[in-house]
DNA sequence: CGTCATTTTGAACGTTGTTCAATTTTTCCT
DNA sequence: AGGAAAAATTGAACAACGTTCAAAATGACG
């Protein structure tokens, strides 16, 4: 089935679908991507697919691979700056910006989803990871004493809140709202966000929570 | 076209529908809303959906529609609180709970796409600033001084961050991830955002955005 | 009761993703 | 080289989907 002789030309024709799917999807996004679309761009027949790749999903998680690789490569020169606070800085403007260059692609990041029972796959699960390790290291520094999964859950949290600002900004289409500003409202969220995180932890009971 | 006269019984028609549209958002999700299912718990016919509404995107914009509502009503006794700080927090909680207890209903929210061209339709977009404009409420009153068009910003800013959070910790399956702990982490963020609104605006320009 | 307007119906259409028997191409041994 | 086994490729066919529309059913009114 995947003997050392067979991969040898298979990739190939792996590489165009995929190649072709991102083009398409870069182009119309990802609601835009029919399998005979990619099939012609590809110039294959309808069912090769299924030989290359197990589903559209698969083709979809090879697509959205190959963007989170390259959304690593722009967020690496980040990591170089002097200081944590400045880093996290660089990292989420590097986001921002790359989100709003590669708008269709970095959605599809986002809208896919799975059919219910199934998993997403362990090599796309890890593409994840990565990127969550890159905002963890700055983090780290700057809050040496935090347990390990206590970071994990405020490296989550910090993803997520300029995610959302840059995700919201994205989708209400930017008539009005400029690139500049959008980078001006995530600054100062991680700004405020590395203020805090400096400060004292909320306390893990009794927090400001009311209550439910 | 919509007489006076024959929007006596139609309502009764179109409602079935949205209802039937909603318990099955909220059972399989949006994903999962099929226009042959819906007919068949409405008790209609299959094209009795186009006399009732234009599409099945118009019947999710109903439901989510009533979603929004049922969020507004969720977040009502949190305005009550004494100082706007404590708003905010009982904001953030109150969002992130109602998206735990509704999580396929609230997910359909930021799910739904409309075709290419379409915008969305007004009575659903104001369905959106009656929100928006219940968190700027305690946001101008820790901010006065903030002209409005600033005040804008920051209310997307806010809740882009919370909701990214709350959005985030929903797609990676719960498992792992206790409700509490959600709860606290949106309370944080909350709090450090707060606290950053409090200190002196970045300046527009010369910020701390790196060269791109 | 008959006529016209309105509403409701469900068969039919076009477009999806996916399958699979048939065909072509490649591989590898004699 | 030759030819048989294996693998890859094809594209017609299928099921499931949203949407349309001529026909049937229902309601309104003199």
């Amino acid at each position: 089935m995947s003997d050392a002789r067979t991969t040898d030309r298979r990739p190939d024709l792996r590489t165009r679908l995929i190649d072709a799917a991102e083009s398409k999807i870069a182009e119309k996004g990802l609601a835009g991507l029919k399998a005979r679309d990619v099939t012609q761009l590809a110039g294959c027949a309808l069912g090769a697919i299924y030989n290359a790749v197990a589903d559209l999903d698969e083709l979809v998680q090879r697509v959205n691979s190959r963007t989170l690789a390259r959304l690593g490569e722009a967020l690496a020169p980040a990591s170089a700056a002097a200081t944590p606070e400045v880093v996290m800085l660089a990292l989420a403007d590097a986001y921002a910006v790359f989100a709003l260059q590669n708008r269709k692609l970095w959605s599809a990041l986002f809208e896919h989803r799975l059919p219910d029972g199934v998993e997403m796959a362990d090599w796309h699960r890890q593409d994840h990871e990565v990127l969550i390790a890159r905002i963890g290291a700055p983090l780290a520094a700057i809050r040496p004493d935090l347990p390990a999964d206590e970071l994990r859950y405020r490296v989550r949290t910090l993803f997520g809140a300029v995610h959302g600002v840059v995700h919201l900004a994205l989708q209400a289409r930017l008539v009005g709202l400029p690139e500049a500003a959008l980078r001006q409202e995530v600054a100062a969220l991680v700004m405020a966000l590395v203020a805090g995180a400096r400060q004292a932890v909320v306390h893990p009971d009794r927090g400001a929570i009311p209550a439910p």
